[in-house]
DNA sequence: CTAGTCC
DNA sequence: TCCTCTGGCCCAAGACTAG
DNA sequence: TGGGCCAGAGGAA
């Protein structure tokens, strides 16, 4: 997943995009974020020993829910406000790469039986991490999960990322909180990374600006779109030689990634047989979204009871836990009442109409001063820049 | 901080 | 010779809490 | 599965 190596590539080249943030200053901001990332890694990590995970007395796996649980009630107690998107369909151009990952899994599948019946202990744990998967009805749960936290949760009708860019342009929230670089590629106007980095790594909340990326790599929207293609996204190949340094100077040079084809030497430089770049850049330029006018996002207070019939009556959650975890949330949201700072200074966040590629939202006004007051200085960015010199 | 637990 | 890409190898992928 | 690090191959200068 991801764009490859366009974090080396902005911080040498639009360090001005990259922003490092304290985590605080996320206090009362509505984040955008893909749940379907989430449960996966949940899925891989959460109480594993072996090929063991968590699973309540049925035999049905709870780690994603226990790991939901954990991770909303963070993102709560701090004061961010997440909205949960979860994937639709893949686009049809993803069928090559979920192909290839099939063939990887199966592969893997077949290994891990060997690795049982050899009773090699480490190899199958290993090898059942890369044959998990996560079904229809875990996401389903992971929503409900959702829903009774008072979260809003909706099921993208495509890629997850493409609708939280969308809900980002929208002014729906501040950013979209991801790991996933094909978020700034979707033209999200501000991407958060490390927003779930645990308290005690002190890593800091890495932000990217869409506006200030294009601007500081001198190219439009249409020739980042060919850039990100030309680095390696997940629906294309890449033209062989031809990596993130060189793209980013063949863009600049042709503009586009016809022109460019029509002035390299192809032997050298051979681009993918039936490369579908177009069709890639179809995808990022007008992906399927869900429609996010009119939307009015609330969180409100959590079900108690019904996350006890949920998590507990069905899932052999501990009750004790579960009503601790409500009460920390009730206690984040009325320490979010008496502060409310954004809300009764900026008002609510401006909702912005917008069509994806046309965009000029350069005059915004529901940004700008908000972070005033919040980060004392922000330091430079470091840590990304290759080392080299 | 580490090891052990969550279900 | 320098720069850049590639491919191989290795690792780690959650979070809380009691001690 | 992706990312960091390190070896080396090959064009570019």
């Amino acid at each position: 997943m991801g764009i490859k190596g366009l974090t080396a590539l902005l911080s040498e080249n639009a360090p001005g995009a990259m922003r490092e943030q304290k985590f605080t200053s996320y206090l009362d901001r509505r984040v955008a974020i893909d749940a379907s990332m989430h449960i996966y890694q949940f899925m891989i990590a959460v109480g594993r020993t072996g090929e063991q995970t968590l699973t309540n007395e049925a035999g049905e796996v709870t780690s994603h829910l226990q790991g939901m649980l954990m991770r909303t009630s963070r993102m709560l107690e701090a004061g961010i406000k997440p909205v949960y998107v979860f994937d639709g369909k893949p686009p049809t151009m993803k069928g090559g790469e979920l192909a290839k990952r099939k063939d990887k899994r199966e592969e893997a599948e077949a290994a891990l039986k060997a690795a049982r019946e050899a009773g090699n202990q480490e190899e199958v744990e290993k090898l059942s991490k890369r044959t998990v998967r996560v079904s229809k009805e875990q996401s389903m749960e992971v929503m409900k999960l959702a829903q009774l936290l008072g979260i809003p949760a909706f099921e993208a009708p495509c890629e997850a990322e493409a609708t939280c860019a969308a809900m980002c342009k929208a002014g729906l929230v501040w950013a979209v909180g991801t790991e996933d670089m094909d978020t700034l590629t979707f033209a999200a106007p501000r991407v958060a990374r490390n927003l779930m980095a645990p308290k005690s790594a002190e890593k800091p909340v890495l932000e990217f600006d869409y506006e200030k990326t294009i601007a500081g790599l001198g190219l439009t929207a249409d020739q980042f779109i060919d850039l990100c293609i030309l680095c390696g996204c997940d629906y294309t190949d890449t033209i062989r030689g031809v990596g993130p340094k060189t793209a980013l100077k063949l863009i600049k040079e042709h503009g586009s990634i016809e022109k460019i084809l029509e002035a390299i030497d192809t032997e050298k430089y051979p681009p993918p047989k039936d490369w579908e770049f177009a069709g890639a850049r179809e995808l990022f330029k007008n992906p399927e979204v869900m429609d996010v006018s009119g939307i009015n996002l609330s969180w409100k207070a959590p079900d108690e009871e019904g996350l006890v019939e949920f998590l507990v009556k069905e899932k052999q959650f501990q009750e004790d836990r579960v009503r601790g975890v409500c009460a920390r949330i009730r206690k984040a949201r009325q320490g979010a009442a008496s502060q409310n700072r954004l809300e009764s200074f900026f008002g609510p966040p401006k909702i912005i109409s917008s069509t994806i590629g046309k965009r000029k939202v350069e005059e915004t006004k529901s940004g700008k001063g908000s972070k005033a007051g919040l980060n004392k200085k922000s330091k430079g960015v470091s840590g990304y820049k290759s080392k080299k010199t």
